[in-house]
DNA sequence: TTATATTATAGACTATAGTCTAAGACCGCG
DNA sequence: CGCGGTCTTAGACTATAGTCTATAATATAA
């Protein structure tokens, strides 16, 4: 299955008027941009444009995936030794640091309307996605060491840490300028997983149920 | 000041839109009905309808409000002896009931659309809302009974176990079909309580620290 | 190599949310 | 009563996301 000529075209169209979007987007911002524009930009066509993006959020969806291969990253300078308190509270502070400053709110905000849009089929259901299998082997390790209990539900416990993202998230865009995402994430994560340690706490967290 | 005869008649023709609105909007969906088509089976206009409200949204936004006067009700059926805890497990369940069986999923869809678009001023970060004022009244309450420390940060806290609520709500539209809206609702707020009582309890709360 | 099938792209077209302006109806005031 | 001003409404108009169809270029198969 040899990539064609074709192909090659194809995907040189699909970058140029993905950078070209970008680029404009963050220039004027997303609602400012029209679809024209930016195929009038790139040289292309509103065909183009809609045979390579599912939607004009198309673009920043795809943009948004990379987080995916800054979580890997990312992981990998979390301390083996931190408790699974820490390393949880390392992962909302590294993440909302990338979201804020690499994506940006714009992207964020989109995203998080396409979340609503597209109501199946969207990658935060999605539960392959890095974060999910990262937080899930989080609760793994965490389970291997004592310092939660073996029967936690899993799967579970994943859904509801990495809400806590979402809803601080939510928030970021909803309460305008004067929300500090960084520290509202900190405060409320901590208090969740006080609550989660407190319930599902095992014998090695210090856990006195 | 006394109600126009011109008053009235402008009041009626957004009574009549606003209804007429609802009505297709249950029947067919909101994304299925267009601003026309609702103008149309009103026998008004575009201006009217632009008039009286802000948006095609501003139909819902403004079903969403009443809302608050739900609120007013329910926090009346509450026992007065309930516990902090208890009053906030029963408000979660409340509300959830009255969202999905009353307002209904596409409703509250959109009202959380409207929530990231306009980024300022919208109604989630109105704190004179009814919701915000219930629970700030419950934890100040609690603080009284020794239930929670005296030194709380109200409206922090207020936001927090608010978030609780957008969270899960976010993630009711964006898991699909399979997402039980009360259930996860339970478990993800007594898991967040747990982590308040055991930071903020007061002594008669139990609390060891 | 030629014929047939496939596919990317161009761009006209549609649907629809929201804006803008004019006009008519009603109001309050002299 | 009548006149100037103001509010409500009608509906044409604009902007723009997304669809659809035709075409040309390329791939594939004989």
């Amino acid at each position: 299955m040899t990539t064609t000529n074709r192909q090659t075209q194809a995907e040189q169209t699909k970058q140029r008027l993905f950078d070209t979007a970008l680029e404009l987007f963050n220039k004027k911002g997303f609602d400012n941009v029209s679809v024209d524009e930016i195929v009038k930009q790139s040289n292309s066509s509103k065909g183009a444009f809609y045979g390579h993006f599912k939607s004009k959020y198309g673009i920043f969806i795809e943009k948004f995936k990379e987080i995916d291969s800054f979580y890997e990253e990312f992981v990998r300078t979390i301390p083996e030794e931190a408790s699974f308190n820490e390393k949880i509270l390392l992962l909302f502070e590294g993440q909302m640091d990338y979201l804020a400053n690499i994506l940006g709110k714009d992207l964020m905000r989109t995203v998080y309307i396409s979340g609503l849009n597209d109501t199946d089929e969207n990658f935060f259901a999605n539960s392959e996605r890095s974060l999910y299998r990262i937080v899930r082997g989080m609760i793994k390790e965490a389970i291997e060491r004592g310092e939660l209990q073996k029967d936690v539900d899993i799967q579970r416990l994943t859904w509801q840490i990495t809400r806590c993202m979402r809803g601080t998230l939510y928030d970021w865009h909803a309460f305008g300028e004067t929300f500090d995402l960084q520290k509202e994430s900190r405060e409320y994560i901590e208090v969740f997983m006080d609550g989660v340690m407190g319930r599902y706490g095992g014998e090695r967290s210090g856990n006195r149920k």
